[in-house]
DNA sequence: GTTGTCATTGACAACGTGATCAGACTCCAG
DNA sequence: CTGGAGTCTGATCACGTTGTCAATGACAAC
């Protein structure tokens, strides 16, 4: 007799290592359709030349043994190493600025039947290699990165072997690849002369650390902004390398502190404007504000955020499609897409200097 | 004489087609170290027994070559099949309490070395089952899923193939996989007993669609706190089915017009809190208001806005931490976390009723 | 010298799939 | 009945890697 089996217990979770290949492949599918491998390969590849009556015992075998396709393997077969993987490389995807990035592209990745690593890079150079090196070696079919570092000369091979990959939000520094950013200095010489045209001779500028091609080309059209209306630019009411909302806050309270602080400011980002906001809030004079990148509650605060928007989810989607008319076989030279940026007029940008 | 070159014209981009298998192999590293594939691939691994001067020789011609271990190959070969990746399926990426998941997630990955595949359901059982079907064709290591569906048994051969899945943010509804949830019911007895405490007697509710688990706890919650304080039920005051700002807004509005209108809003989720909040902007008379999720601003309104906060980072970083107990060969039974969540009082929760 | 152990290496097979190519069968024109 | 074109199918190989196992040489113990 056998020993009693154990009675009924918590059911245990099954540790990897006991795997032991359990999943039916496309060999234990062909024999349960009585064909060969390469006939029911035909038929999930809805390849020609296959009898309706065979296509169908073969479907109906794989879906009685709950078959699934090993995806890398076909790949790794398939001529041209296709993997249906686009690999998406973002400062932060907490930021509500990229995470929308994600999803524009995320959608058109699926309508295309594409899955989509997704990684942060923080700003750091190191990591962002790190992480595109992983992709590559996961043999993603594209790339759509917002470029941290300045030099990205080690995905030419992949480029030569036939990834495509397209920079977003910044330019890229890798000679032939597609981009698309938004007309940063141009937005923020919008924003710039809509503070001065409400009077402001004074307005200060908090922007991203140096470097950084968003900050830097809107620290330029706030310059330029000055210039074109004859404002005398003070050194002291610039202050860069503010990366988030803490430090933007403080940044503000030192510009407010100043002998002669400034009547206005433009903030460089979605996260500086919310620094900058939080500390005029404390502030008893009133201080005109407008922000580079729209932001949720931006029209519900007090008084409503005046902001220069680019619209993240069109950034996201014009890569996606870069990269997918690429990946249909597009073979022109690099592509540069410039989008517009908008000011959205809502309150803090029209309070008047003292 | 050859036909002169072409002059230098914009470098065109390769086509995917043309890729020719460009990338060189461990063979390639091999012949050009002067040893076997096998050799290579223990460098490679860091497997015992290599010569260190054999491993230098090994390590020189790989960087020589550029070389990059094809992952999805080795991943074939090995035993085990793993391939380092994990698969996440959040609600919506573009919302900001899940992105802040996925980042905490994607932390934890990044340090175990593994990449993260990313895809939004939107609450969405079929597109669910897609995107999850689609990850397992991907070999993914594990599985983390915020659940829209009500069934996921399909997921049960993939838990016998030694997948690791782990449920976030509510339970999942397949026998033995792990689980990491917020307190939801308790969360929302607290807040809405916080506004009872305050004086309110006619409290409304705004809540995400019935059938979703968090909805379904929240409100289970105010009933809960309701009936504790003797206050009696008004169903009129049950406002669910909201799932975005524009429907709450309206939702709120509906409420405000009653004949005998609410002193108080409960809003269920975040993105709820925010169409409440600027639903009253608009009224007149104060109402008070605490949201279920904290949210960037809150603070910063006015008033600001109370709210009952759950820890979505700390979410992310459980499940990705119970993920990888399993991949670390731990096989006791599903486990289920439930984290706190904390009334955070800012002034929107403590408006006295009129 | 013989034996045994250990370090080092490589030949070969195999993971699950698609590509290649050859073979068989059907059908119709001649 | 023959020939050719078109349809359908399967055997075999190959993708790039790691697992298996055997072979070699060095060196110590006997």
């Amino acid at each position: 007799m056998d020993s009693p089996p154990p009675q009924t217990s918590e059911p245990q979770i099954p540790a990897r290592s006991a795997e032991a290949r359990s999943r039916p492949t496309i060999r234990d599918v062909a024999l349960a359709a009585g064909v060969s491998a390469k006939t029911v390969s035909r038929v999930l590849n809805d390849e020609p030349y296959v009898r309706p009556a065979t296509a169908a015992q073969v479907t109906a075998a794989a879906a009685r043994l709950g078959f699934q396709r090993h995806e890398a393997a076909a790949s790794l077969r398939r001529l041209d190493g296709s993997t249906h993987v686009i690999g998406l490389v973002i400062e932060d995807v907490s930021n509500p600025f990229y995470s929308i990035v994600v999803r524009a592209v995320e959608e058109v990745a699926r309508t295309r039947g594409y899955l989509l690593l997704v990684a942060s890079s923080d700003e750091d150079a190191h990591k962002e290699r790190e992480v595109l090196r992983a992709f590559c070696s996961r043999r993603v079919d594209a790339l759509i990165v917002v470029p941290a570092g300045n030099d990205h000369e080690f995905l030419s091979s992949e480029l030569d072997a036939g990834t495509a990959v397209v920079f977003v939000d910044r330019p890229g520094t890798v000679g032939n690849a597609d981009s698309v950013v938004t007309a940063n200095a141009a937005g923020a010489r919008q924003g710039v002369a809509h503070l001065a045209s409400q009077g402001h001779r004074r307005i200060a500028y908090i922007g991203d650390a140096p470097g950084i091609y968003t900050a830097d080309e809107r620290q330029r059209g706030y310059r330029e902004a000055l210039a074109s209306v004859g404002i005398d630019l003070d050194e002291a009411l610039i202050r860069v390398g503010a990366h988030d909302v803490e430090t933007a806050e403080r940044e503000t309270a030192t510009l407010l502190a100043l002998p002669s602080p400034p009547t206005a400011v433009f903030a460089g980002n979605n996260r500086l404007t919310v620094g900058v906001v939080r500390a005029l809030r404390r502030h008893a004079e009133p201080v005109a504000v407008v922000g580079f990148d729209d932001f949720e509650l931006a029209d519900t605060l007090d008084p409503p955020v005046t902001v220069v928007a680019q619209d993240a989810s069109l950034l996201g989607r014009t890569a996606a499609e870069l990269v997918f008319s690429r990946l249909d076989g597009e073979t022109g030279p690099a592509r540069h897409v410039t989008l517009d940026a908008t000011l959205i007029v809502r309150g803090s940008g029209e309070v008047a200097p003292r």
